[in-house]
DNA sequence: GCGGTAGCCG
DNA sequence: CGGCTACCGC
């Protein structure tokens, strides 16, 4: 599948490559070589804490990582001020935007044709927190923005914690009805396994890591029998982090991180998945999101 | 008068610059040389907007033009928060502070002795809005912020305005019991002549142009035969402005600016000052104060 | 337009 | 700690 390029909607791959040497772009022709002759995904999934205030970390990962399909969370702007310049530039011309003001949002940003599929609001209340598009090849991603829950873990004294696990029970009803081949992702805001905190003893009553969140976190996972990518590369029971406090001193040092993002895939995926990494460097640069991206790549 | 070096206080020239030699810092030594050994004196003004916000502007700028006096307007920011650091990096070890949360705020950052000599709350409110100090030569230096005045140019509707024409009514009878030969430099918001603004029709009833206020300048002027040293260097009616609003698309294109910030001296300091430039450069660096600094030279 | 403040949130 | 929304002031 070619991509497009700005108004040239380019049909076969020796037109893309000519059109690229005909600009000077020679260096891009690798990669629409390898876009357009494999069937290779590079997919990334990041809570970015506010695209407009990130843009710049953005584009940095952008060029370096060359992803063709970036899934955010915690957008937090309207549709109308969303810098969809930036992406543009970069190829990124299939653009579906979920956002609100002031808070949650998601948004996804490929270079490869990807199609507007649903928008199911988990909570019934109206916030923008999934989007789900189809590929050409049939695939679906699903990109999620699951509450945090406040503070108490109990739905009495805290309804955002029963909205969160009202959330989940919701994706798990979807989950069991579920058919096609799909990537689930996003931040789960839970950190199932002991090894997926910095602390399991000093967390067991922290959100986000308590028994009734892992208890509904697992139902979601049987349900369509999903398959965690994350741990499919970074076995249990190996440290496993996306996000680190902003106020930690030195979050490189004290390491005090939690596993809340999560790659998950239908099993009929799970030997396509070829690679998975979190790219905790960017987690460094200056004005980071707390959130690290997750980078999987697939062979279909 | 030689400086201060951290906890050394060196007594002589030659002292000074075998010190520097010794710590590999002979690139100082001129410095060191002309400050100690000639009675020249550059010192500059700039209403910086946040002195925090610019940081790295004020050290740039410093790097550059090795000003021996800086004085600040409108630092916003408590004492206790001054970023004295960078300062006292480049050698300005004598700083006196008049700081408040959130708006206002004067600074002076001194390379050479430099002495309080008082605080004026010409405005009667306990705003952070002047300091004095003398240099060992007996020259005082009077940095002021006087306000700003509001929109509307009626003090029956408008208090600020008020507090403007009173500001300046009592810098008027400080000035006419003013002995010593001073420098009074600062944001005084007002731009007296036609060449001091970008369009005089267009801005006749636009506070820091109104006619009420260019008596209340005219008065205090009079009150001690100050010498307007902006003029001085760049004669009415050539354009000399200080400061361009943010709000315009392209500063420099448009060109709509206000020469809102002065340097007034003393009768018989008028032929001690040998140059004097606005720095419009910094207008236009990356994340710019509105205002521009003045650059002052004096030769005692 | 762009500083500062405050409270809300994770 | 650091986004957001607001308001305030120049």
């Amino acid at each position: 599948m070619p991509p497009e390029v700005g108004v040239f909607r380019l049909q076969t791959v020796l037109e893309t490559i000519n059109f690229l040497h005909a600009l000077g772009l020679g260096f891009m022709m690798d990669m629409v070589r390898r876009l357009a002759m494999s069937e290779t995904l590079k997919i990334v999934s990041w809570n970015i804490n506010s695209v407009r205030a990130r843009i710049e970390l953005v584009e940095r990962f952008l060029k370096e990582q060359s992803p063709d399909i970036l899934c955010l969370q915690e957008t937090k702007v309207r549709d109308e001020q969303f810098p969809e310049g930036m992406f543009r530039q970069l190829g990124y011309n299939h653009q579906i935007l979920c956002g609100q003001p002031m808070h949650h949002g998601v948004a996804m940003l490929s270079r490869v044709p990807m199609h507007e599929h649903n928008r199911f609001d988990w909570q019934d209340n109206g916030e923008a927190r999934h989007i789900g598009a189809v590929l050409d090849n049939g695939v679906r991603v699903e990109n999620v923005y699951i509450p945090a829950g406040g503070e108490i873990a109990d739905r009495e004294v805290n309804p955002k914690f029963g909205q969160k696990l009202d959330f989940y029970q919701r994706m798990t009803d979807w989950s069991a009805k579920l058919k096609t081949p799909t990537i689930l992702l996003g931040d789960f805001n839970i950190a199932p396994l002991e090894a997926d905190v910095w602390s399991h003893k000093k967390l067991v009553n922290v959100v986000s890591h308590t028994q009734i969140e892992i208890d509904v976190m697992n139902k979601l996972k049987n349900a369509h029998d999903w398959v965690d990518i994350g741990r499919k590369f970074i076995p249990d029971p190996e440290r496993l982090y996306t996000w680190w406090s902003y106020r930690a001193r030195d979050w490189r040092a004290s390491d005090k991180g939690r596993r809340l993002d999560h790659v998950w895939v239908s099993p009929e995926l799970e030997e396509k998945a070829i690679s998975h990494v979190v790219h905790e460097d960017s987690r460094g640069w200056t004005k980071p999101s707390d959130h690290a991206p997750l980078i999987t790549e697939f062979k279909f």
